[in-house]
DNA sequence: TTATATTTTGTAATCGTTTACAATATAAAT
DNA sequence: ATTTATATTGTAAACGATTACAAAATATAA
């Protein structure tokens, strides 16, 4: 593989001159430009982004962290951070930490070693005292799920709000026993996602019953099962579920079906996220949209700003209730 | 930042001593290490990978081509390329070409300027030519979808038998008018398990009906629900459909339930794939398991050996028929 | 103790770019 | 034609590591 100095010897040039010809800088006159772009052609040159980057002292890599890349829901945002971070020439390394701390472990270690040039952190489950204490040096930003106090800003919805609009939609159509299929009250998302349940039933004068409050150790299908094994095993049974992912609601309508109960008819179910499986299943899903692709771009938007030195302002964002069949009549 | 220069004259020893310890090279006296160590750790010193992979020649990152990340069955063996990649000290560099010739174009540029030391492609719609050229100078391994003669060394399934051996477990059952739910003819994997398709029809004296053969132009669900409408137009109506996704099998699944038919009842049903979702839908999808997870550990293994220089042989992985609800009884 | 073998350390080149700054060539002004 | 201003090119020093090879320090043998 040839170099620039063999680019520049074969043009009877010096490599400063190929440098501006490879960056387009209008410095260079016609006849020589031409010169140095036969001598890349002829051999068949590709400068070496190594070197560029360890002079420019940058990587332009972006580094996604999320918990699982197999949730539906990271993969709206990744578009989005992807679609933009090429735009603005930078390319994302994909980073999955399934909630191993050492994983994460390797992955700042990216950064800190400057093979990328900033973070954008999509996992509920990082580590927040680790996350600060690099958000001083590095650029980061988080994304759907962030720590307030942490100093970085970030990019989400109001998911108390969300939350509190799922569940009166619930109780406009007439329901007065709802269950909450909530996630671990560690996360922050889930903290905000039970207040906005609770608001609903205050503000409607609902006795909010503890045994109609559900946690599960994650997001999947399978959780959402499980959950709804328990929800309907209870004496007095709810007639709305509102559960805080689109998966956990797939769950737990797979888990009403196997009992022979219909939905929406004797039970009504609510998801959060729209991911495109909440439109796939029968019935179609009442669901608190998140705009993530939106997320994505403003999240690559701010990191790269970020990276520049710019400020940046957190953002929160709007969501929608979108009423499918689960909810209907 | 600190660089190894300021190490080394903190700890009062030359780069090259500093280098050895950062490696882990035995030639180093304790006393020097532990100098070493400590000038580290005062100054927060973080080797920088720029320099090392400039020095090195090599980016320790795979470049992970797919279509869309959004697909489930991606995501599975993505999984699998990560996990092998970081057991062996690489990552990965996730790219979604949308099937955007320029987007391709963009990464491959990556390995070419050495920003990447090899590639994964499992995009069907890839650039045969481009990828063949590349192929002879830089690592690739293909993944799932392949191009036999471009030289490139490929995990995949025997997409002919698959498709066999689902259609043969509707004959089985007693179906004859059995619809083919196929992508375009141009991949190879769609030629391939039209094949098992006839080959079964064939096999069991089935005559093949040209009217009972649907090309879509995508894998995803709505693909599905569309071809489905075609199939219910059809005067004489299939018992059974073999749609070559799960995607595509769900969409199906949906516009037979919009019809107010029942799978398997009225229509019996077959995937392809087993992602996880086949799981959660109601009935749950028969559907071919394709060993992704291991898919994808095997071609990051292949991949990391290729750029080592050892020789890699392609490899043809086991699949199975999952039998469960949309064929049942 | 001295000569020799072995281990530990240091010097300097190298990977492949970009870019201040200096030097040269060209254009404009006198 | 000479001076001055401007445009183009070249030289060499970064960026930050690794590693032959040389040099120095230590261990072993006589």
């Amino acid at each position: 593989m040839a170099n620039i100095h063999q680019v520049a010897k074969h043009a009877g040039v010096s490599v400063a001159t190929v440098s501006r010809v490879l960056n387009g800088q209008n410095s260079v006159t016609a006849k020589t430009r031409i010169k140095v772009e036969d001598a890349i052609k002829q051999l068949n040159y590709e400068p070496s982004l190594l070197g560029r980057n360890l002079r420019n002292s940058e990587s332009r890599l972006l580094l996604v962290l999320i918990p699982n890349i197999s949730n539906p829901f990271y993969s709206e945002i990744i578009n989005g951070i992807e679609n933009t971070a090429i735009d603005l020439n930078y390319n994302i390394l994909l980073c999955e930490t399934d909630t191993n701390p050492d994983r994460e472990n390797i992955y700042f270690d990216l950064v800190r070693k400057k093979m990328a040039d900033g973070i954008i952190s999509m996992d509920p489950a990082v580590n927040v005292e680790t996350l600060t204490k690099l958000g001083k040096t590095h650029a980061i930003i988080q994304c759907s799920e962030y720590a307030v106090d942490s100093g970085i800003p970030y990019v989400t919805i109001d998911n108390l709000e969300a939350a509190y609009r799922a569940v009166k939609h619930l109780i406009r159509i007439g329901h007065t026993r709802i269950a909450l299929i909530n996630s671990d009250q560690k996360y922050l998302y889930a903290r905000q996602r039970q207040l906005g349940y609770q608001k609903a039933l205050e503000e409607h004068g609902l006795h909010m019953d503890e045994e109609l409050i559900f946690h599960t150790q994650g997001l999947g299908f399978e959780y959402g099962q499980q959950a709804m094994k328990k929800v309907l095993s209870q004496k007095q049974r709810p007639t709305a579920i509102f559960a805080v992912s689109d998966l956990l609601a797939i769950g737990a309508l797979k888990e009403i079906h196997s009992h022979s109960l219909k939905v929406p008819e004797d039970i009504a179910v609510v998801g959060f996220d729209k991911i495109a499986f909440s439109n796939m299943t029968h019935p179609t899903l009442t669901t608190v949209a998140q705009p993530m692709y939106q997320m994505g771009t403003i999240a690559a938007k701010m990191l790269v700003d970020k990276i520049q030195g710019k400020e940046v302002e957190s953002l929160i964002l709007d969501h929608e209730l979108v009423i499918r069949e689960s909810t209907l009549g």
